[in-house]
DNA sequence: CCTACCGATCGGTAGG
DNA sequence: CCTACCGATCGGTAGG
């Protein structure tokens, strides 16, 4: 019980270090001194850096899922899910859940050149978050709120696009107005998608 | 003279290999053990690891202005120079111009979080770019090309969101329509904000 | 451009 | 969880 209390500290505090340093950038010996631990106590928990590291990305994986996936489960199926989505997700980068943005986009950059276990793990978590969003846009359609004309596919490639952008642009450019050009591009997009049956716009409008 | 030389070649690997480990990863030993130089050899030419550091990003900087910016400033100006520029950029990774994938993406993401110089020059690269894909949104609008109601700084951030998105999807996830998806969103983008219609002002003026 | 080094830090191990 | 250690590699230097 204790053991895997100060595993969780270790994998949340070596979570921080990584969006701000890269995974590889993450040592045993920097994170055993933080955390006023021997290097070899700590060492112990993992068994290798790789298996560190690999904790690591499905610690990330876990606060990143509870921070933007599973509010947004709480929206109706269809166009408000998909918004909830993407509005979620540019307010987990401006509520700075992960320190350096968002981790899942600078360990994509970091190891997409590098084969092995850690880029697996990485695309691993990505195929399945371009797979939600994927989901969201289907339902959006079976639900009648949007075009049936667009690949969700497509669509899901462009809000990831969008998302990735935006956290370029506040994390490196310091662009205060990054993340609501995100959302306005997101807005536009889906709006010219949108189907608006005239139940649905009464509604609107009486509210 | 000679001494150039060998910088220019230390450097066209350096950037190679930066491409797919990180600025980061990139070390003194590796680089001069794979040139079959001694570290000392290669160290005189930079004084630090840092100005190696700084002299690859240089170098980057370099191929890539030559590989999509020259050559879309044949392109005329206005649509056809935007164009030119996001059609450049998709066959720039389509090409392999770097092996790991557009060099600046994974710097930006490298180094977003680590205050100093290399982040600063790294920052002012990306400056400039964006600032020439604004340029040349600003000179289709004048050129009467593109609507005049949107900001080059909004059109901008799309496109390169959208190259940034096209990467990560071709070389993290090996989606080998990634460029196609992204130059579809482009053209999208693009063609409606093409000509003014008549109809569309009057749909605007209402909102 | 080289050989021969330096102290610091890396991931990892032995033994408790 | 610790101390005490290992070989390898890091960036960097001295001297030629």
């Amino acid at each position: 019980m204790k053991g895997e209390r100060t595993r969780q500290s270790i994998l949340e505090h070596a979570v921080n270090i990584a969006s701000l340093e890269g995974l590889e950038g993450l040592t045993i010996g920097r994170l055993a001194d933080e955390l006023k631990m021997s290097k070899s106590g700590l060492f112990a928990h993992f068994g290798s850096k790789e298996e560190l590291q690999l904790a690591t990305i499905e610690s990330a994986r876990e606060r990143f899922i509870e921070s933007v996936f599973r509010p947004a489960l709480k929206a109706e199926r269809g166009y408000p899910r998909l918004m909830a989505i993407c509005r979620g997700w540019l307010a987990y980068v401006k509520k700075g859940v992960f320190p350096g943005g968002c981790f899942f986009a600078a360990a994509s950059f970091e190891f997409d050149g590098r084969p092995g276990p850690l880029r697996d793990a990485i695309a691993t978590v990505m195929d399945a978050w371009i797979d939600s969003i994927e989901k969201a846009v289907a339902m959006a359609q079976e639900e009648g709120h949007l075009d049936r004309d667009i690949e969700p596919a497509q669509l899901a490639f462009e809000i990831n696009a969008l998302f990735f952008g935006a956290n370029f642009s506040y994390q490196l450019r310091g662009d205060r107005k990054a993340l609501e050009r995100a959302m306005e591009a997101i807005e536009a997009r889906l709006e010219s998608l949108r189907i608006v049956t005239p139940t649905r716009q009464l509604r609107r409008v009486r509210r």
